[in-house]
Formats: C-alpha cells, structure tokens, sequence
DNA sequence: GTTATTTATGTGAGCGCTCTCATTTCGAGT
DNA sequence: ACTCGAAATGAGAGCGCTCACATAAATAAC
C-alpha cells in the first residue's frame, strides 16, 4: 500500500552527502555550506521526507509531549483552556495529548494517568483537578514536570495557575453591596471544588467588611441545581434582595425558577453570576457576572511548564485577576418594587 | 535528578532471563512457562519497568497515535465529542493528540497539520471542517487513515460520520406544521457549514411536503446574530408565526430580541432550535429543540477510524438520527395571542 | 609555501525495543 | 532407554536517528 518512508541515508545518498549532515540539517546546527544544506534541504524535499520522531525519541531520551489531563467536561472554560495550551504547546514543537478522566472516579484517574505514564511525556497539566488527583499524578509520573490549573488550595506542592476566585468572589459581592444590598446570598460550587471555595471565601471577606451577615447555600456548576434551589427559596421577610452565584449556570436556573415564582430579576432580585459565558449577555436579563479570560490563563500555564521544562525554576504560583462585568441582572436596590417593565 | 530508567536487559537480568523473553511477557506471547512470566513481572514491578514507545514505534514502524483535527472551537458539540473520541481511542490503546486550528485560516490549518505529520500518526479524526481542509490533509498526510464527523457534503472521497441533519431540520419543521403554523422562517447557520445546509434542506423538504412557501434568513452559529436579525425581523401582517433557527445559540439570541420587542415567545411566534445545550432547558421559555447525541458520535466515529486501522473495509458514511425535544417555546398557533402567562 | 587553526564533513556506535532464527528443554510415543 | 516433535528460551541484527569522535577541506598565520 504505502511506499517505504524515506529516512536519513535516502536523503544522504541523493544529496550525496553523509547521514550525519543530514541530521546536521536536520537540526539546524551551524557550519554547513549554504551550498550543501540547499542540496539536502532539495533532496528531503523530493524524497518527502519527514524525520521519524521515534528514532529521535529514543535516542535523545525526549518524547516532546505534553499531557493535559481533565475533567471529563465540556464546560465551556476547560474546553477553552485545552484550546489555548495545545496551540502554545505546538509553537514551542510540543505534542499536546489529552486524556479525559471522570472526576469522580478513582480507577478513572489511575487509568487515565497510568496511560499517559506509557507515553513518557514530558511534561503534564491539569485543569481543574483535587489534590488527590494531583498527588496520584506526581507519585505514577516522577520525573514529570507538573502544573495544575485552577487545583485545588490544598495542593501547596505543586505549581499551580488560576483565576483569583477570592478577588473574584469578592468583587462580585462588593458590587452588590455598593448597590444598596444588605442581605446578600451566595449559592456555591461543588463542595469539592476549590475555584468554588475561594469564591465563597471572597463573598465573605466582602460581607464581613461591610458588617453584613453572610448567608450561604450549597450548590454545584449547574443549572439544574441553580433551578431546584430557585424554587426552594424562602421568600418571606428576610429574603435577600440579591444573589450571587458561584457560576453563571445556577444563575440561569436560578433566575428561570424565581421568574417563573413571579420573582423579578433585578426588580425583585438582584444577581450576579461568574464565568461571563459567550450566551450569558443573551440571558433574560442580560447578567452582570466576572469574566475569565480562559484563553490567557491557559497560555499562562502553558508558558510556565515550558519554562520549567527548560530549566528556569520559576514562584511556585501565578494567578489573574478577573474583571467584573455589569450588564442588568443586578441594580440599586432603591429602585426596587416599582417593577418598571423595560 | 532522574535515575535512570530500567530497560529490557534489566528487567532480562534481573529475573535471569533473555531479553527476548521479556519482551514476550510485554507483548502477551504464548509458550511462556507460567513461573517464568511471574517473575519477570516482579522483575518489571520492583524496578518499576515501563516499556519505552519511541523504542518499540521505531521497530514496529506504528506509532500507536491518532490525530484530533478540530477547529478552535469551545461549542458544546466538539467538546463532547473529542472527549468521547479521547475514551474509545484510549481504549483500543492509542493515543490522541489534538490540534485546534483557526477553520478561516489556511495557513494554520497547513501549520495543524504539519504539526500531526510529524508525529507519524496513524489515523485523523476530524469535525465540522470543509472539504479543502480534508483535502489538504488527505494530501500532506498520505497513509494516514481519515475520517470525518460532520464534514462538507463534498467531501465524498472520504468516509464520513454525522448526524442526520437533513432529517433533524425536517423534524423540527414538521413539528412546527403540526402545530398549525404556515408561515415558518427558518434562520440558517453559516453558509460554510454543511451541516447548516443539510437543516435547511430538511426544512425546505418539510415545507415542500405541506404546499408551505419557505422562507429564509442568513445567520451563523452565535446568539449575537440571532439577538440581531430578531431585532430586524419585520413585524407586519405577513410576519412568521414560527422561526426554525439552526442552532439553540440562535433562538436565544433571537428569543431576547423578540421579548425586547414586546413579541411573546412562543405566544405570539413559535421557537424550535437544534442542538439540545444542557442550558436549553432553562431557556424562557424552555427551548424545544433537536437533540443531537454528540457522545454517540464520537465514540461511533472513533470505532469506525480504528477498524479501518485494523484493516477492515466500512462504509463510506454513516448517520445517526437525532431526536426531537418538544419543550415550552413551540405551541399551537390556535392558541395564539391568548397571551397566557404561565 | 609550510604549518597552525578553523570550518566542514564523515564514521561508528548505540538508544530500547521486536524481529527472525537458532538452540535448548521438555514430555510424550514406542 | 531412545527418538522425535513441540514448547520454551536465547542470540543477534536492525529500526532511524543523534551522539562523540575522527578526518578532510578551507582559511589564516607567518
């Protein structure tokens, strides 16, 4: 079927030259005559000749790949991220290989990990992963650079990159409050998770500095639990007068369960999200929610294992700052009951 | 920093064996007394033995590595399917290495695919790129297997997987027939997009079946267009009582413009989407739509690629039917402009 | 022009594995 | 016991490349 793949000694004999200067093209090292590396650079081009990466693995003892290592999700911030690294990767000639693990699962991880370790890649990120998961990772992959996006708090052995979800977190809160609001709820992210925690932690640092009583219920990334929560709400006296929700998902649910209770947002109720999804602009109302710049904290992850890989020995945390975007899910609290129809 | 890795002759002296007998232990050979195989596997766990891939690819000539070909998307649809793609690749042992390029960009689909011709793979899934991409892979990576999900109606030289969209636009159409409606816009996707074009051929098969005049607008896969021809849309007395969009992005994006406008949704024009986004239940109203299984898809296209790996000779293409969601933004246009607020 | 230096090229070995083929060991069969 | 064929194991080569080193050619030094 396929002709038999051209290697070096091919490209040698026709170029007339030695295997040796070919692979000396080959890696674009010095003293060459301009005049016999266009001769090889000629003969590999009509013999289409593509170096054999395995040959050069296994001689230079470097698989030049990388695994990036998620969450079975096709959350729209993890997808992007996966985006960003595998095309920072490419540029510096890295291989990206992804493998898919449920969260919940430990066999899921142990496989998953076990099956990057029979690849020998050089270098390994992960998304959104528990500590657990990172511990297994560096114990099965010695040898293995290791950096975690958005990990767990707890994981203070490994480098990690993240979103400042306490600055978040508290931004979101602060905004609330600046509007008037006084009792402020926070539905939060899965226990488990620590983007989750630190939101929380940033909604109370907030709370606390104004003197007003936190108020927290549990959630986790979803819509359903955003609606499921909506509908549970205790609308008596001491409803809040405003919510912000650990992800721009529960704020859908949410909002769908309290209009559908008659409930406004924001006439009744204000809400903040977090995330800024592409369709969170299109949603009844508009949300005010914090934006992640998933595209640059991926690029950012990316760029620190490579430099690690390279040797530099970099701080052991990098984080970004999200910004608060405001549209009309959240107002003044003056202005509410008038229920004024836009 | 790294010891040393164990290699065959290691795990060979350690266990007082050949070489060669260890590598049938590895590679699950018969004729090996059973005591022996125990203890080279004790041999390969106390020194932590892990084959090298570069060593084997290099003599088997397989590089045991399939290709993700996508566009730098972070929709919903890929991400599903490249996990799903990930899991079964992993199965059969093989690794995936993805690589996102730009789909308006020639240059960087040569650049992605340069970069997958370097790793030697052995096969290349694709999804929802145009047959000049296909093409340019199917030439730059000759003896490369090749399958494509969701690609271009022209790309018949290659063995394609998608849904049925041609059948999910005529489903969605009828739907919206039955109940009643005659005039019936349908939003398309980009012009670019095959699978675009098969939904709107089944829309204009549906309307052609009732004797019902078509009726269409250009759009693309963003809730920004659609919010922008719904706020476009003319109102008069020939306005459309039902609008096919298709995609869920769209009729959200068109649902916020027309409720802006004071047009109910679907009191006053009902709403059928494609798609079935894990937000579209949550939607106002709950979006009725047509589901399709992405995972389904990806685990169908990635069996097809790896038994045409192993030899076998399928089909050139293949389809799976997607499935109707009827939920709360397409009702019956008698009961039209009873404005009933639920 | 001869020698010393640099620059350009060639030679051979070996990375860790799986092939092919040779050899040993074992358990019948008579 | 002896032969014989199958089962179990071993030995050596070679996949395509880069490495360290050796050598040849070109340039500089005087």
């Amino acid at each position: 079927m396929n002709v038999k793949k051209a290697n070096i000694y091919d490209v040698a004999a026709l170029a007339e030259v030695s295997h040796q200067t070919v692979s000396r093209v080959l890696n674009n090292q010095p003293n060459i005559r301009p005049a016999t590396r266009e001769r090889v650079e000629a003969a590999m081009l009509t013999l289409g000749y593509q170096p054999n990466p395995a040959a050069r693995s296994l001689v230079t003892a470097k698989s030049n790949m990388i695994g990036l290592l998620v969450a079975d999700t096709v959350l729209y911030g993890p997808a992007g991220m996966l985006n960003a690294m595998e095309r920072q990767a490419r540029k510096a000639g890295y291989f990206a290989i992804t493998v898919a693990i449920r969260s919940d699962s430990p066999e899921s991880w142990a496989e998953g990990i076990q099956h990057l370790s029979k690849m020998h890649i050089e270098g390994l990120a992960t998304i959104a992963l528990s500590s657990e998961v990172l511990q297994m990772a560096a114990t099965m992959l010695p040898n293995v650079t290791l950096i975690a996006i958005d990990a767990d708090d707890e994981a203070t052995d490994f480098q990690t990159v993240g979103i400042d979800n306490f600055d978040g977190g508290y931004v979101a809160t602060k905004h609330l409050i600046e509007l008037g609001h006084k009792r402020i709820l926070h539905i939060t992210g899965p226990v488990t998770s620590s983007e989750a925690n630190s939101r929380l932690r940033g909604y109370e640092s907030a709370m606390a500095e104004a003197h007003l009583e936190p108020s927290v219920v549990q959630g986790d990334w979803s819509s359903d639990t955003g609606y499921r929560l909506g509908v549970e709400l205790d609308l008596d006296a001491a409803a809040p007068t405003a919510i912000f929700t650990a992800n721009d998902h529960l704020a859908l649910g949410l909002t769908k369960a309290l209009t559908g209770r008659g409930v406004s947002v924001p006439d009744d109720i204000s809400l903040v999200g977090f995330d800024d999804l592409p369709e969170s602009p299109y949603f009844n109302p508009p949300l005010t929610t914090v934006r992640q710049d998933f595209t640059q904290l991926g690029e950012l992850a990316m760029q620190l294992l490579l430099s690690n890989l390279a040797g530099a020995k970099r701080k052991k945390t990098a984080t970004i700052k999200p910004q608060l975007v405001v549209r009309e899910s959240a107002t003044r609290i003056s202005s509410k009951r008038k229920s004024s129809k836009q």
